[in-house]
DNA sequence: GGAATAGTGTCTTTGAGACACTATTTT
DNA sequence: AAAATAGTGTCTCAAAGACACTATTCC
């Protein structure tokens, strides 16, 4: 921690940063929210919505703050550290540390986040193949391809991975969905997770199987022109 | 990542320090490299190996200078980035960002490096249970139990969740064994990591028909008083 | 030969994949 | 009735666990 030949005063202190990743979930795609520097470096380029910490305040803190100012979020269910960025050389305006977050939030709410903000926009994730480091593209709801800020397309790789390796082991990814989800909706966030498509059969078995995972209603769709189905909850709240 | 109402200079900017925790497994459980605090705060607890920052250089590269001024470890094989830790309120120093890292080392290596040096020390990780939290008790060569400084035991146990999760996930766990190890010595390590015993038949099918992971050497084990075990080495150098 | 651990063969159980089949809604 | 998706039952296959058995070393 310390070291015996320097003052503490001495040392050389960094900028530090919060970059989250808001998350979704929809029509089979991952998405993300990127907010439209307004101020250089990079300005006018889309980035993570992200704040410098002050001090005596919590990184998670920072996260919230960020959400809220920069994204319209006030509330996110779930959030979790990704990775701390050392940017060496890589922001002009000096030494900054950057920690990664990303945030889970079902799809209605980041879209009423972005309505009306023009500096705010949702942004789907494409992957090659299934491969885990950075998106392939990120595409706006236009369909046009935008290059993100600084290294937050990598980030946006990294939290991609990090939601893989959460996928069976944890029931987080269930933040994604809203309150009350079919299985077709939940196998189809699944799908998109991991860029590749499961089996219906078997994905029924194992998640209803798990009864510390999901629970059914009893409740089921409205205003579908099919059969409809059963609407399932998570068994812990978020 | 920057916001428009405050210039970038106008920051309060934290102090920034690695914490890496040298993991190896030997004698069927997981161990530790501490070393004894010189300096105030909490002079004379055993700590992590940690350094503050300087300006301009990687954390990575900051990992690898207290690992070799404190822990007297030229080479590490495999060093990975486990978590960010705010610790607002927590050092009496001041505002200090700690990014925990750890590393992984095969005993033999480990044993050299605190052989002769009095201010380090290797320790032994139990836990309660499977549970995946802080460390139940962290006991020296000599079975006393220690109390890590600061938030150290903490950081310990997330090493071990970070471990279980990468086990059967990636290679990485084999940067614990020597060059040439048995498929016992292999079983032993994962259990210490998993904290409970495995199906020995499984086990061997498991690894053994997995090519990408261990190959067979040809080569038996030496001086032992029962049938020798053929030696194993990793497919991928680390 | 006895003790000890290494390694093999095989039976059983479990869960995933495949797929045929039934069920319920709208048009 | 046709179209569409929801949901069930069952067969097959692959991997894990259990366990009996053989193999090789030192004493």
């Amino acid at each position: 921690m310390t070291n015996g030949q320097r003052e503490f005063k001495d040392y050389p202190r960094p900028s530090l940063a919060v970059d989250p990743a808001v998350m979704t979930v929809h029509d089979g795609r991952l998405w993300t929210i990127l907010w439209r520097r307004q101020n250089a470096p990079q300005q006018g380029y889309w980035a993570l919505p992200g704040a410098f910490v002050n001090e005596g305040e919590e990184l998670e803190a920072a996260v919230a703050r960020a959400l809220r100012t920069k994204a319209n979020l006030d509330r996110t269910s779930y959030v979790e550290q990704l990775f701390a960025w050392n940017k060496v050389g890589r922001d002009p305006r000096g030494w900054v540390i950057t920690v990664a977050y990303f945030a889970l939030l079902p799809q209605k709410q980041l879209q009423a986040a972005v309505d009306g903000d023009k500096n705010v926009g949702l942004f789907a994730l494409e992957f090659d193949g299934s491969s885990s480091g950075r998106p392939a593209r990120v595409v706006g709801t236009d369909g046009r391809p935008v290059s993100p800020a600084f290294d937050h397309a990598e980030i946006l790789g990294m939290v991609v991975r990090r939601l893989r390796e959460r996928l069976w082991h944890s029931p987080v990814v269930l933040a994604l969905l809203p309150e009350r989800f079919t299985l077709h909706e939940m196998r189809t966030s699944y799908e998109a997770i991991l860029g590749r498509s499961l089996n219906k059969d078997s994905f029924r078995r194992k998640v209803t199987n798990n009864k510390m995972l999901i629970q059914p209603t009893g409740e089921y769709q409205q205003d579908v022109d099919h059969r409809p189905a059963e609407l399932f909850a998570r068994t812990i709240e978020l």
